[in-house]
DNA sequence: AAACCGACCGAGCGTTCACTCGGGAAATTG
DNA sequence: CAATTTCCCGAGTGAACGCTCGGTCGGTTT
């Protein structure tokens, strides 16, 4: 591990739990053991930390969702889908940092008006929305979803994880203990009769 | 309009564009025509206007809900479970300042430290999910409502429609034209079959 | 009229923080 | 080995900002 990369890696972590303004340097600084002037050294400026770090969790959540869905087969297209929300909850602890960087309000404001971060920030969204995609236009075909309009339902469904997802890691509800209840609420909505909804 | 509404109103902006961090109290102070004196003689310090700002956002959400919902007539629950839906999406644009005053992470900061705080985001929360959870119950009651968990239903389509309002407002997706198709999904949750959907 | 009081003002203070800079140590190159 | 580059350091700087404080002004009370 070099230097460089355990700024990133402590940079993404006091990001992801004090947000972009409430993170100073110094405290970057301390908690990666490196002086001030060696975060300047490698990076640009304190904005140049916070991209580098997204694009360094972007590569992690992409990796994980290719080894945790792109290269895995399913039966249908139903379980494609639940493999994506389940691939989602799991990296929701297991890159629990990288996903608080990406929801924490910095990232969006920045994707607004740099074009690097706007990218970076598409790629991770699209990476989920693809995979949920790909899913629901095979249960089309293989009968296991009913006939819906794909990106929208993609749309909806990531919408609704990223919803509920946000209500836990706000402290708002524990909604971790309703992931089945949530997967059959999914079932319900890509299956139009309860004929199809079975555990 | 006294000078101490005023400032509440130019804070509750800027802090929902900015955040609180980003907002300072002589932005507060230009934007709503006072000195930067005049808003420490009313409020005790920053913290404090945040605090007052959401609690006058709480009010205002609260009456427009009871106007909305509490004191219309349903035909039945799922009707009502719809109208709860309706007045969220409204809501965010009538009161789009004090809903992303809402959104803002440093509602939920302050909130897990400050038992005040803590309250009035609950408040706001319970307000909608009660109504939600009311329509649902009805519902299960008239029959307009599958044999649902009552309060976990509620959740997860609460927490659905703040997972969409979200990517909305972050610019991820354009939402807002999937009203009806976020509708339709919502109903499929609600009802079990395919006999009870429709427009 | 005198005393009082709340609303309001804005200069000033102390702190925090992003960023610079000059320099040292280690690695790389010729 | 000398020269050069790379990595790293931490004191110093200037700007931003939260908050204090002494003061003015208009209305109310005695």
């Amino acid at each position: 591990m070099t230097l460089k990369q355990n700024i990133l890696e402590s940079a993404t972590q006091l990001f992801a739990t004090n947000g972009f303004r409430n993170t100073s340097i110094s405290a970057i600084a301390k908690s990666a053991g490196a002086a001030e002037g060696t975060i300047f050294h490698h990076f640009k400026n304190k904005e140049d930390v916070f991209l580098c770090a997204l694009n360094r969790a972007k590569g992690l959540i992409i990796d994980a969702v290719d080894e945790q869905v792109n290269s895995r087969h399913f039966a249908n297209g139903l379980q494609m889908v639940e493999g994506v929300i389940n691939v989602y909850f799991c990296l929701s602890e297991q890159l629990s940092w990288e996903l608080l960087l990406l929801f924490r309000s910095h990232s969006y404001e920045l994707a607004s008006v740099n074009d690097a971060c706007r990218t970076t920030v598409e790629t991770i969204y699209n990476c989920f929305l693809n995979a949920m995609s790909e899913g629901i236009s095979m249960g089309k075909e293989d009968g296991s979803i009913a006939d819906v309009s794909t990106s929208k339902t993609a749309v909806i469904i990531f919408g609704m994880l990223n919803g509920l997802l946000r209500f836990d890691i706000d402290n708002i509800f524990p909604v971790h203990t309703l992931y089945f209840d949530i997967l059959q609420s999914c079932r319900k909505i890509l299956t139009n009769g309860s004929d199809e909804v079975q555990i």
